[in-house]
RNA sequence: GCUUCCAUGGUGUAAUGGAUAACACAACGGUCUUCGGAACCGUUGAUGGGGGUUCGAUUCCCUCUGGAAGCACCA
């Protein structure tokens, strides 16, 4: 509830409402701008709701009382609609807005958050998936760090297994390749690990004899009997992690702790093999399964019959890394909804190996990617679209649109292309509910008008210009009529920090890209009609600090979404 | 076959069980001799079918249809 919310709900409560009071804004705005709805307070009266309302309305104007952030107060059928007076409005919110802490929250003081994400396997290509998870665990970390919950970001990577054998097969087969490889870029040498391992895919795909030569890395991997593997696989596990780390920073993010599946191993075979002792675990066809069929999930191997343990048994490895690294109070995996009735399982089976756990432990299930309209790009050459390659794309396209505008800016062209391709990525990805899949239309994330991060940074880029060609004085007075523009615009901001406490109920970064794109709306219809350096020194001056906290809620938004805005564009 | 998730204008997405289902793109038509037009305003157009619960359902339940994912020794 907001300081407007509180001050009518203490009206509401002047005129005899009691219990728990909650707003919600009409459909139009000029039904009024913020509404309470009388359907629990008739049914506890036994009256009719929109008698209620009415009777509200009228003991309001028996009262006479003085509010005077209230300019009238109607009944609409069952509700009770609140006209609020503008001048009111912008005066708290212009207050409000300068401090620092607003829309921050402090909920999640003395609380800390375990977050993984990104999660991309060494030797194998970064590819969207990927991508759209790094983007999306990021601004989920931004969104509880906001609320005041310390966040350690971790990544887990697979670093071991059959995807590893294989590209093993490949570097071997293509070993003078791999030798004078050493010279060349980061970015071939990781394209040529992505060749290697799509050679040792499609070789193992051709028989049991194939199947058998690959296998043998896997079990040297595990061994570590043979030097000379254990080297080239370190050099090349080397050079993925270089790879992935570039493509952090470039994205903004970073990382606290990275763990790897190859330490998960041996103490993964030790906690199933203790399960099995106190019956957690059953064996099954030779195999340790944890029976999810008695809690209405499915059964699912966690030693397989070789008596290597699988995924499974190395994640219950990692939560127990994760409670002694950091004793979280949550750990939120996010990953896709692929591996949603995989976590159900692991999730149960740790209830009762680290029972610590129990409640701590949460799947965020994210969206697929899908590239809108944008078959020929992934099926012309067979192969998938990979995370940079995607970024080129954005890029390019950015490129071609702003090159023209850019001409004549005193400007980092560089580095403004930059920050707003990457602003129009994320934007593009983080404005669907974190669950739903995405379609990325390439041509919509870049677009100059629209649904788009572009279209953010607009507003702060236009706002900068007109700051820096007048100048704020400190003290402002705001007009006692402001214009219908100025006042949605303030109301919007009011907004702000329900929305990013909403965004962490939901882990949802969603709600602020929706909530930045209703603002900007906003601020660009108060554009259209309030012209801020032809007006008097004093109108001036009050709508200088009125844009200004518009830009300030904007760029901290766009922050949580790990968007960094442009002063010029 | 079983389990889970999903279905809203031409396209992409919104809507704690509540007011006339909102927004963007596309299409069509306007505004303004730009505090940065990368703008603003308007028009057309949608809840997959059928039941049920409710004063009230896009939302909850059942069913059908259509799609996605998962279903043990991969991750």
């Amino acid at each position: 509830m907001n300081s407007i919310e509180q001050q009518l709900a203490e009206v509401l409560k002047s005129i005899g409402v009691s219990g728990e009071i909650q707003f919600s804004k009409p459909p139009k705005p000029e039904m009024g701008d913020f509404a309470f709805a009388c359907f629990a307070l008739a049914k506890e009266q036994g009256k009719a709701p929109n008698l209620v309302a009415s009777e509200l309305v009228e003991e309001f104007r028996i009262q006479n009382s003085e509010f005077r952030i209230i300019e009238k107060i109607e009944a609409f059928g069952p509700y009770v609609n609140f006209f609020l007076n503008g001048s009111e409005v912008a005066k708290i919110i212009l207050d409000e807005a300068k401090d620092e802490t607003f829309g921050t929250h402090a909920i999640g003081k003395g609380k800390k958050y375990v977050i993984e994400f990104a999660c991309p396997n060494p030797l194998k290509a970064f590819h969207l998936g990927h991508l759209k998870n790094l983007i999306t665990g990021e601004s989920v970390v931004r969104v509880f760090e906001n609320a005041g919950y310390e966040v350690v970001r971790v990544n887990y990577q697979g670093d071991v297994g059959m995807h590893v054998a294989k590209a093993l097969w490949g570097i071997f087969d293509w070993k003078d390749q791999f030798d004078t490889m050493r010279t060349a870029s980061l970015h071939e040498r990781v394209e040529f690990l992505g060749r290697a391992y799509a050679h040792g895919a499609t070789h193992y795909e051709k028989g049991e004899e194939a199947q058998a030569e690959v296998v043998v890395y896997n079990d040297n991997m595990y061994d570590r009997n043979n030097d000379e593997v254990i080297a080239y696989y370190e050099e090349a596990r080397g050079w993925s992690l270089a790879y992935f780390d570039e493509i952090y920073a470039r994205l903004g993010s970073h990382f606290g702790k990275l763990y790897f599946e190859s330490q998960m191993f041996r103490r993964g075979i030790e906690i199933v093999n203790a399960g099995l002792e106190t019956g957690i675990f059953v064996k099954s066809d030779g195999a340790i399964i944890f029976e999810g069929s008695k809690h209405g999930l499915h059964d699912r191997v966690f030693i397989n019959s070789k008596g290597f343990p699988t995924y499974e048994a190395k994640e219950l490895a990692l939560a127990e890394a994760h409670f002694t690294d950091y004793n979280p109070d949550m750990v939120i995996h996010v990953v896709g909804k692929e591996q949603t009735q995989y976590f159900e399982v692991l999730f149960k089976a740790l209830e009762f190996i680290l029972p610590e756990s129990s409640g701590k432990e949460y799947h965020l299930i994210g969206g697929f990617l899908q590239l809108k309209g944008d078959e020929k790009m992934s099926s012309r050459t067979g192969n998938i679209v990979t995370g940079d390659q995607l970024i080129e794309m954005v890029q390019h396209k950015i490129a071609e649109i702003m090159n023209e505008s850019l001409r004549g800016k005193q400007v980092d062209v560089e580095q403004v292309l930059e920050k707003v391709s990457i602003a129009a990525l994320k934007y593009g990805m983080l404005k669907a509910d974190v669950s739903q899949d995405v379609s990325f239309d390439l041509q919509e994330s870049v677009s100059v008008n629209g649904d788009s991060g572009p279209y953010l940074l607009y507003i702060v880029a236009r706002i900068t210009s007109i700051l820096r060609k007048s100048k704020r004085e400190a003290p402002y007075i705001v007009p006692d009529q402001i214009a219908p523009a100025e006042k949605e615009l303030s109301l919007h901001m009011f907004e702000f920090p329900e929305i990013t406490w909403s965004a962490v109920e939901s882990y949802d970064p969603s709600k602020i890209s929706k909530y930045l794109f209703d603002l900007a709306q906003s601020f660009n219809r108060f554009y259209a009609l309030c012209p801020v350096l032809q007006e008097d020194a004093q109108l001036q001056n009050f709508r200088l600090h009125l844009i200004a906290s518009v830009s300030q809620v904007m760029t901290r938004g766009l922050y949580l979404l790990g968007i960094e805005i442009v002063e010029e564009m």
